[in-house]
DNA sequence: TGAAAAACATACAGCTCTGTACAGTTGCAT
DNA sequence: ATGCAACTGTACAGAGCTGTATGTTTTTCA
């Protein structure tokens, strides 16, 4: 750990600073609230939620610890924050991507993965922070559940709206078999640090919506 | 959170003791040593690894603190025989309910979502221990990784396994796509509190598995 | 039966973590 | 310029957690 040289805001946020932008701490943020939901979203995601103490935030931040209190009643407070602009900033993004797809409804679910891809192929991925939080805190916290079902339910809506564009019979059914498919993704190329694992499911995804087309 | 009626072993034992038993904590188990080793994956698997503490394992299990600390020579220690003991039993029943199976092999890689949705039906079902410690762990103790790893390897194989049998072109390819199904499944179940996202598994599994027939 | 090994109960040392207190400093708007 | 709000730096209280020490009781096995 560098908690030490992480005392320079500018040098914090430098290792943060590449590739795609998927991740809102990527952006240099201006007022020390968004510093720290910057730097505790990093921590956490490197080395769970858990295991990243309150100084270590502060630290990476370059703020003082009573300005962190200011902003957020708790660490789980803290957590539940830093959860929602992680997500928040995500979907802008993946979403985004998504709409500069041309084609039809197939065309679009099939560049999710490609999306993913890039997401996974990122330095700085280290699996979905929502599920890695509902691992972590699983009979816990039940606010973190509710913010990992807001984000699913998201990803759902989009996919269960392609699915009645393309005229599928059972529209729901076809959303979930995408979820698994990207939920299994996820986690794979987690395990193997391996973006590989977006192209396979691509492929299933590719197989199964011809079979599903009316 | 019972840690103190807990302290009598055949109350701790009783509510794991159902459905299905494809968690080595089931077994009213005779020494010490497996008692600890039971009542830490129980408690890590249902508050996770950080949030459970020494003090609530030795209460679960019924047994003095030195006598865990004469086991395993620190907590981390602990959780790497946990991994390795649930991972041993878990393989042990997964396997063994498809070696059950009759049929070719892609009868017997649609019967692994079967099994699977036993599993996630199972009330002490919250996902996989691997996957969660994976996402705990993040970055912080690489044998737990390896231990996940490994674990992993092992149905790899088995599908590739299968797939050769079934003469796809690209086994390997074959069982990737098929370890993201699984993971998804895995994951899914766990989020929605639902065993139905098995069948969803399997439903794609199938239209793929047609499609790479020989 | 009797000695050795294992397990038990309890207390506690040492450390870390969360969250608070407080006095001093900066920045900004009127 | 001045007042106000936000931020800083440091120290510390209180709790919890890991791991140890110690002396007693139970189990095992020869």
């Amino acid at each position: 750990m560098t908690a030490l040289d992480a005392h320079d805001p500018d040098q914090a946020f430098q290792d943060a600073t590449s590739v795609c932008d998927w991740n809102f701490a990527r952006h240099m943020p201006a007022t020390a609230r968004d510093r720290i939901l910057s730097a505790a979203s990093y921590l956490f995601c490197h080395n769970g939620f858990s295991a990243t103490g309150i100084d270590t935030i502060v630290a990476r931040a370059g703020t003082a610890k009573a300005t962190l209190y200011n902003h957020f009643a708790s660490k789980d407070v803290l957590i539940e924050a830093v959860l929602e602009a992680e997500g928040t900033a995500w979907r802008r993004w993946f979403f985004g991507r998504l709409q500069q797809v041309r084609g039809g409804p197939d065309q679009r679910v099939l560049a999710v993965f490609d999306v993913l891809h890039d997401w996974f192929a990122d330095e700085n991925y280290f699996g979905c922070p929502f599920i890695n939080a509902v691992a972590e805190f699983e009979t816990g916290n039940p606010s973190i559940r509710a913010a990992a079902d807001v984000h699913k339910a998201h990803l759902f809506t989009w996919l269960k709206a392609a699915a009645i564009e393309m005229q599928a019979e059972q529209p729901e059914s076809v959303a979930r078999a995408i979820v698994v498919l990207v939920d299994g993704a996820i986690v794979a190329a987690q395990h193997a640090r391996n973006p590989g694992f977006a192209l396979d499911a691509r492929r299933v995804a590719a197989v199964y919506l011809d079979s599903v087309r009316a």
